[in-house]
RNA sequence: CGGGGUGUGGCGCAGUUGGUAGCGCGCGCGGUUUGGGACCGCGAGGUCGAAGGUUCGAGCCCUUUCACCCCGACCA
């Protein structure tokens, strides 16, 4: 995409009441646009970074063996008074309006309930089981506080994935291989080195549910943090029964701030049975479905992944989610500059590298300002001095090094980057 | 929901004892520039968050209200 076809622009200030790096750096960059506290539109090139999330996490869970589909947010309150999560005092985030005929109905916060509805007419038998469904969705909770930019809002992107097993083991096992799935996606998003397995606490049918905690200081949440363990545990299950349990000294514990950018849950038969999902055995007994719930907030993500890795200068993209491969500098209007850059680019379109191409008639200094606020991982500068030897400058966003590539060598050195 | 703070062109801000709004960035036009956010000139753009009140007169004072930010509580 060329630059002056992009309807935004950046800015150099951000605005006063958004206090979050995160918020500051991707509404100065226009990733997003604040619709109102915890709502945010995002943008053309804020989309591009959500979308490449979210692929990165479809990957691993389609590698499981997860089935992708999506659910409404539309909610029809029968199936949450069933499992009694439709009244407010018991889930107090809900969204509620009416049809017109005054029925109420809801804005899903999450989608047990929904789904299991709609995967009862397919499960009947032992034989139908296991599997595993997942989304990716807009979820929608009614906080009473949004904060800290895209990390925590209203209206938030989750994929949610839900296991469906007919025995504890058979739960455990696919509750591991997707523990170990999440694990890839923080790694392929580049915050697997500061993202921890944290115990914390498993609601009314395990001891410990999982979340996955990125070392931040924006985050919301004080855990403990084994670093020789890699293994974390949240303040609420803090205690020395929990520690002994998991074979953790206290001494060894480092008090830190982190933002969950995953949780998983075990959830045995808790909204199977109300909602009478079951199937018969191979002795014809009628046995309830054991389920699990897998989070990972995309849109959270994009604020976390900015947070940790932004720097004075702007945003920085793991190059697999990067909005753009490479970003295009041309310096000088002549003829000769003009008609080598657009080749450049034509190329890099051909070889499927997506390209930023700032062909913006401004001076140098802004071009280069903005390569490093969008956070491209690539920068390519193209002027007279660098053709006077058939070369391009490559210089990657996290890297101060300036290197010369010949421009025949230049989508070799990119693939290789 | 408790506490604190802020609302003035797209963004950042100023606005004196109340006298009918100004600066920087950005934007348009012209010119000079061109390897790290250039400069000069001329312009366009604002019912001062909203409603009510006091006053000859309100961005400024009073009342109500809405929104936004931060801290805390909450986060199935």
């Amino acid at each position: 995409m060329r630059s002056t076809e992009l309807f935004t622009k950046t800015k150099k200030q951000a605005p006063a009441d958004e206090v979050s790096k995160n918020a500051q750096l991707l509404i100065r960059a226009s990733y997003i646009h604040k619709e109102m506290a915890g709502v945010y539109t995002f943008l053309p090139m804020g989309l591009r970074v959500l979308e490449n999330i979210c692929q990165v996490i479809r990957e691993e869970m389609n590698a499981i063996g997860g089935q992708e589909l999506k659910m409404t947010t539309l909610q029809d309150p029968e199936i949450w008074q069933a499992t009694d999560r439709w009244d407010d005092e018991k889930v107090d985030v809900w969204f509620k309006t009416k049809l017109k005929n005054g029925s109420e109905i809801g804005l899903g916060p999450t989608h047990e309930e929904p789904l299991i509805r709609a995967v009862k007419p397919y499960i009947s038998s032992y034989k139908d089981l296991p599997f595993l469904a997942y989304q990716i969705q807009t979820k929608f909770r009614n906080e009473t506080r949004a904060k800290s930019g895209v990390m925590r809002g209203r209206e938030f992107l989750m994929k949610d994935l839900y296991s469906f097993a007919r025995t504890e083991e058979e739960h455990d096992e696919l509750y591991e291989k997707i523990k170990q799935a999440y694990f890839k996606v923080y790694k392929r998003l580049g915050v697997g080195e500061q993202t921890f397995l944290t115990f914390a606490s498993g609601g009314m049918f395990s001891q410990f549910s999982h979340e996955f905690q990125t070392v931040c200081e924006a985050g919301e949440d004080t855990i403990y943090l084994d670093r020789k363990k890699g293994i974390a545990i949240n303040e609420e299950v803090n205690d020395d029964k929990v520690l002994a349990e998991l074979g953790v000294k206290r001494e060894d514990l480092e008090e830190v701030r982190a933002a969950e950018v995953g949780n998983i849950f075990t959830l045995k038969d808790k909204f199977s049975k109300p909602l009478g999902l079951n199937y018969l055995d191979e002795n014809n007994q009628e046995m309830d479905v054991l389920m699990g719930c897998y989070g990972i907030g995309p849109s959270r993500l994009v604020g976390v992944i900015t947070e940790l890795l932004g720097d004075d200068k702007g945003l920085v993209w793991p190059y697999e989610i990067a909005p753009f491969k490479v970003y295009i500098v041309r310096i000088g209007d002549s003829e000769a500059v003009i008609k080598a850059t657009d080749k450049l680019y034509a190329e890099l379109n051909e070889a499927n590298i997506e390209a930023f191409y700032d062909d913006r008639d401004v001076r140098p200094g802004e071009k280069f300002a903005d390569a490093d606020l969008i956070g491209i991982p690539i920068r390519l500068v193209v002027s007279e001095k660098t053709l006077a030897g058939d070369e391009v400058e490559f210089k990657k966003r996290t890297d101060s090094n300036i290197e010369m590539v010949k421009l025949v060598d230049i989508i070799e050195r990119i693939k290789s980057n």
